[in-house]
DNA sequence: TGTTAGCACTCACTCGGAACGAGTGCTAAA
DNA sequence: TTTAGCACTCGTTCCGAGTGAGTGCTAACA
């Protein structure tokens, strides 16, 4: 695969780099004046006609300059891209927003999509964490008057999770007490990915004894547990007016799809745009999208994770023409600074 | 203001509704052939021609049909829009959406926006309900290990409220939960908008004999009623890629500002756009709207309200070209079963 | 063998003029 | 007061020439 002549990765990084910066196809004259190497333009059209050949450079027409190829953005991706510092401006403002005291998760990850998307020019995606893999701090019933009632549910990292839920209509206050009482003894510490069986298996059985009216505890429970398992993790978007800015998406029926997509996206499907992996930068060229809206884009994705789980993503989507090497290493940062700031908060600020 | 002639009024009220629905400049041979009057072309451009130096009607260039003005989209809605049934398709699709059993209020306001863009196909935006107008049903305080807790606050009409706040270092548990208990004795049932008054002229004298460290509890609560001061209502919104679909959106330069401020509306921006006011439909074309980067829409809007007192609004946001008619019944509709929804919450389901 | 200069060729883009047609304003007749 | 007729306006579309950036190829050169 790693074929290419040192001289083809000069000229193929430098057609990269020119396009992202212009978005116009870039000509061998144009590249003759480069800097870094004194060819001729000849010589250029030479390499750029080996490289079309094996697939890293279109031509839009025969008069036209040189595009790189999706397999040219991921060879440049894989093997090109410089790794410099993150520039100090960037930095700042980075370091700015997570050295806010901004208590709240879900605050801290919409304004992660905002600023990726400022600092990007791009459109910006986060996902928040993930609550299956965080433990039961407190459970709380507020009688709202009636059968209706409020139940909340903290977790150690401090997310809430609220639902109105139903009580049976003659239940007596001094049992809603008791049977609160119960459910935080037993299920503090459980993990809300176990929070269904548990309930079912372990607690149910003992409950019947202790407690009344077990049935109308299960079934308040039941449908919190409900909650946390369908609507867990937020989506924040940032940006999408951003992608109005970049050239190939100068066509309204261009962006349309992107944005529908932004749109409409729940997490579910919000989880096929930026993956949850491991650590590390994952980078989507155009078609190696999963999702059909996104073949013309970009996607570039990072996972922060809790005590070493991966629990949310973030990632930024813009055109292919991307400037990859920005982007990833201020996703790369920004990740690691969101696990760091998730990590602190778990274990005591 | 009211001088024009019934034919007059047919043929503004006409051309509107032609124009409406065919986004294309209305001609004197089109309307000739509108089966509810039988003129010629060459009158019926007559009464164009007088309509257009009344002002309520424009000409894009000479050889071009007529086009409503501001002033004639002004006209129709307060003097021509005729006021039939909503349709049954349409008023089933709106019952379904509030027979749901949806308890949260926050999932009802975003239903309503997705819903309201849907059978619009304009762009919407819901304001959820300012707690300002609530009172406290009930004060909890979880601590998370280290200095660090999750204050929550529920209000009467179930409304959660939770912040992260910073606990005095050495303050035992025992104290915690005393303040817990007497937040709620002296503070349930207060308003939210008093929150702040009563926390410092009524409690803070009397807690200050009763609690040992009542600054403790003072700035704790302070921590909480800065979050409900400044970031009660969220806003939602729904269907901005339907402006794309818009002919008069064509352009991306024209839709930009309007998908900018919808991306970056915060409550008090939002409160701009759809205005918190009495009961009924209000209506703002093009330049009425004081936001800037609406002067080329219409927003139509639409208050709901809690027990009397408007708490939040919803509306529909799109080209001037709009169909005031089904969208000024749809928000009608919508702000009444949003208004009975909450109110039924509030004494209780 | 690799590099370069020269040259013909391609092809998107721009610009201007002609043809077209929807729609108007005006005038005169019904 | 309404209508038919007609000249006029003006945006839109189409077409062809001109332009220029860029290429591929060939031959000469190091």
């Amino acid at each position: 695969m790693d074929v290419l002549t040192p001289r083809q990765k000069l000229i193929l990084a430098a057609i990269v780099e020119d396009y992202i910066r212009s978005a116009e196809p870039v000509g061998s004259r144009t590249l003759s004046k480069h800097q870094d190497f004194q060819l001729s333009p000849a010589t250029i059209r030479n390499e750029m006609a080996d490289l079309e050949e094996l697939g890293y450079l279109d031509q839009p027409h025969t008069s036209a300059g040189r595009v790189p190829s999706q397999k040219g953005y991921r060879y440049y991706v894989d093997h090109l891209a410089t790794r410099k510092d993150i520039d100090q401006a960037t930095l700042r403002v980075l370091r700015d927003v997570f050295q806010q005291r901004m208590n709240e998760v879900e605050r801290v990850i919409q304004q992660t999509a905002t600023v990726l998307s400022q600092l990007t020019q791009y459109a910006s995606i986060a996902l928040g964490p993930m609550i299956h893999q965080q433990h039961i701090r407190h459970i709380q019933l507020v009688p709202l008057g009636g059968c209706s009632a409020v139940a909340i549910l903290v977790t150690d990292t401090g997310h809430v999770e609220n639902r109105h839920v139903t009580l049976p209509e003659d239940i007596p206050p001094g049992e809603v007490v008791r049977m609160v009482n119960l459910l935080n003894a037993k299920l503090v510490g459980t993990s809300l990915a176990h929070l269904r069986s548990h309930l079912y298996q372990e607690i149910a059985t003992e409950m019947a004894h202790t407690l009344e009216r077990y049935e109308d505890a299960i079934s308040v429970l039941d449908q919190l547990s409900e909650t946390v398992v369908n609507g867990p993790a937020q989506v924040y978007v940032g940006g999408v007016t951003n992608m109005l800015g970049q050239p190939e998406f100068r066509d309204v029926e261009k962006v349309r799809p992107v944005l529908e997509l932004l749109e409409s996206a729940d997490w579910r499907r919000a989880l096929d745009v930026v993956p949850l992996t491991g650590p590390g930068v994952q980078v989507r060229i155009g078609q190696e999208n999963p999702v059909e809206n996104l073949q013309d884009c970009t996607v570039v994705s990072a996972t922060y994770m809790v005590a070493g789980v991966p629990v949310g993503s973030i990632g930024v989507i813009g055109p292919t023409r991307m400037n990859y090497a920005r982007v990833m290493r201020i996703l790369e940062y920004t990740a690691g600074a969101l696990t760091r700031l998730m990590t602190e908060r778990l274990t005591g600020s």
